[in-house]
Parts: structure tokens; sequence; C-alpha cells
DNA sequence: CTATAACGGAGCGATTTGCTCCGCAACGAT
DNA sequence: ATCGTTGCGGAGCAAATCGCTCCGTTATAG
């Protein structure tokens, strides 16, 4: 009491638990969308309940951890971009990292929680830095000088999610997610030339996508 | 009884109903993801919980129905692109179809339903369908050429939802979605650029879209 | 070995789910 | 008007699910 106190005895293993839940988090919301349950991202931790609620005095508290982690990496992102020396590499390499990030996933719980001053104040940050990349972009004239910064946000908000890779999770169809994965990028690398000025189109990355993966979507292909 | 049969007293009003339903569904669905209650639908259709059971047998029924009307849709899209006359304006049309019907939509729903034999068929059929308008398009040379039939539907579902349009419609902001729909338009002009061979890049449509959108996001802005 | 921090999960009350059932209303024929 | 028919709406049920609390158990620093 007068001074020396005990160590945690199981604290690294909290740490661990910590990382997972919030892992778990993600990807149970973009599994389940908006009606995910603690038990759910609880289980999928390899966590118990009760260590949830140790961490996170609600649900809702952890979700705006989650929502905070996640404007800290679009802030963190846009920074190294900012840090590029080309300017072009830099846009590419901030959208790329939020997509591949999944900020899309948190859409469903948008409306639900709370905003905090922190997060707001980081969303305020993020929105400047963007401004800032794609004002240089812009300015370097490999950005078609009629994209915006919303633009891209909404790009980003819009690709952040994956519909697709979604459900294959959904069925357990693990040995199409490499596919699925590498199917998406395309998409990506799509979207990125069409923000180019004049066209100068890459080659899409990797091979095409098999049929497999198109006997896969929402609707089953015939027998 | 031998002969003539009465007329249903109010038949016009059940097909009104139906028509509404399925509308409804469609909108709840974007709203509230995969856990859409039949009592949602039905309140937003303005009918009696009862009407909807009495038209479809389930909840999986009623989901059947909407998906095999989306297949029906992507394939009269499709049938519309061939029967055009210029090639890329054949492709546009169809995917433009598709992303407004909002093929998307049903994205949650994708490994709840059991695939009924008539589904499949016009999913195969579908298949073929974009096959071909693929082709028609490449052979034009108008279409890059390392873009594949699966490709353009992996595309199509990415952009077939809106995660901001959703969330704008959860918190009733109205006022704001002519807005996002325009904006979105401008994502879809962009990837359809990045679709285009040459890099043939065509002005944004529209007004480039206002920070107004920009502050109603998954995080909102600053105060 | 002991003290203690972190663990897992059974179980609680509250809510929500898909669906049935039945009294009522609106129409066409008489 | 009257009657027969058909579709209507929603109260209510059993079952499932939810967020969360509580407490006996387990693992580790000292």
């Amino acid at each position: 009491m007068t001074g020396s106190r005990r160590r945690a005895p199981r604290q690294a293993e909290a740490e661990r638990n910590d990382r997972a839940l919030l892992q778990a988090a993600r990807d149970v919301l973009a599994l389940e969308g908006s009606h995910a349950s603690v038990a759910a991202i609880a289980a999928r931790a390899g966590v118990g309940i009760g260590s949830l609620y140790r961490r996170y005095r609600s649900k809702e508290e952890l979700f705006q951890r989650l929502s905070l982690l996640s404007l800290e990496h679009w802030n963190e992102a846009a920074e190294r971009g900012l840090a590029a020396a080309d300017p072009w590499d830099g846009l590419v390499g901030f959208i790329t990292s939020c997509v591949e990030f999944g900020q899309g996933t948190l859409a469903p719980i948008a409306g639900t929680i709370e905003i905090t001053e922190e997060m707001a104040a980081r969303s305020a940050q993020g929105d400047a830095l963007l401004a800032t990349l794609v004002a240089r972009a812009r300015a370097a004239g490999v950005l078609r000088p009629d994209v915006t910064a919303v633009d891209v946000s909404l790009l980003i908000e819009q690709l952040g999610g994956s519909p697709v890779l979604d459900q294959l999770r959904r069925q357990g169809r693990d040995d199409l997610i490499d596919a699925a994965t590498r199917a998406r990028n395309r998409l990506i690398a799509i979207c990125l030339d069409g923000l180019r000025t004049g066209g100068a189109v890459r080659p899409l990355p990797g091979p095409a996508p098999t049929d497999e993966l198109f006997d896969e979507r929402w609707v089953r292909g015939p027998s």
C-alpha cells in the first residue's frame, strides 16, 4: 500500500486480447453488418464476453474506439501520401491504403454511435490533409481537374466495402478469397485510371479473375 | 356455379399492394441490411402484415421474388445494351441501368435464400448476355482489352450499393439525397472512363459535390 | 505458495423475430 | 339494400436474440 504495488499477473494476455477484439469487431461488422453482436465479436476474437466488457464499458464504446482508430489510420495514410515524392503516387498510396484498411466496414454503424470530440477533431484534420493531397496532385497536373476532394472521399467509401468478399467469407469459401481480393484490386486500378489526366492507362494488375468467382456471386450460376 | 365466376372485389388494390411491397422490400433492405424485418417492409409499403403473408408464403419467398426480378432486370438491360447501335453506349447503358436499379441492395441476403431453378436459369442467361456485350465492346476497340466480363460483373456489384446514400436515408436527410445521387453518378463516370481504351476522358457530369455532403459522412465533421 | 488481476460464459430481463389468426371492410352481382 | 366473396389490417404468440452482469476459475508476478 505504501509504495510497492504488484504487477498485473496477466497483463500481456490482456493486451493481446484487446488487439484481437478490435480486429474481430472489424471482421464481424463486415460479415454481419449493423447487427453484429458482442457475443459474435468476442467469439471471433477467441475471448469471453466478460473480457470484452472489462475493457469497454459498452458496445458503443468499442465501436467508438474502432471509429477513432479508423480515423487515425486515415490521417496517417494521408501524411504518408504527402511525404511521397511523387504527387500521384502519394494520392494512390493514400486511397489504396484506406480502401484496404476497410474504412467501408464501419458504414453500418455510422449513425448509431455518438461522435466524441476527439473523433470530430481527427475527422477535421483528415479533411484538411485530404484537401492538401488532392490540391497537390491537381497542381502537378496528374489528377483530372474536375475531380474534387469530396469525390475522392466518396470513392474511398464506395470502394471500402466489398460485397463479394463479405459474401465469400460468410459462406466460408476461404479458397476463393485470394482470387476475390485480386479481382477487387483490379477494380481499384480501373478507378485510379479514371482519376488520371489524359487517360494514361496502366495495365490492370495480375491475371484476369476466373469464372469460378463469377459463379459465386449473390446468385449462384447454373448447376 | 356452372359458368359465370365472380370477379375479385378488391383485386386492383391487391396488385398495387404487391408492387408497393416489392419496392418497400428493396428500400428496407438497403436501409437496414440483412436484418430487414417483414414488419418494417409491410409498414413502409403502407400495408398490413397479413397482406404480405397472403401474397408470399414466407419472408424467403418474398426475397426470392425480389431476386428474380433483379435478374430479369439485368437481362433486359443487357438486351437493350446489345440493341444499341454503338457498342460503347450499349455497355455503358447496361452498367448504369444495373447500378441505378440497385442490384447491390440484394447483397446482404445473398447466402440466406435458396436458389430456385428459374433463378439459376436467368442467371446463366445473364452471364451469356454480359459476355456478348463485353466481347462486342472489346472487338470494337472501345473497351480496354484487359477488362473481362467478370471484372464488369464485379464492378456492377461494387457500385450497386451506396453506403453514403443509405446512411443519409437512415438519418432522414432527404434534402441531401439528390446531391448524393449526383455525386455517385460522378463516381460511375470515373469508373467508366477507367474502362475505356486510350483514356478518352469525358468531363464528369454535373457540378462538383459540395462540402455539405462531405460533413455528413459516417463520421460527422467538426462542429 | 500466495495474492491478485484477468479470465470465460451461464443466465437475466428486455426486445425483436417470423408468422398465424380472425374480425372487419370494400366491392360485384342480384 | 342485401348478400357472398375476397382481400384487408394488426393484435398476439412462441421462439430467438439482444446487451450486459455476476461470479467461480485460472494463470502469473513476487
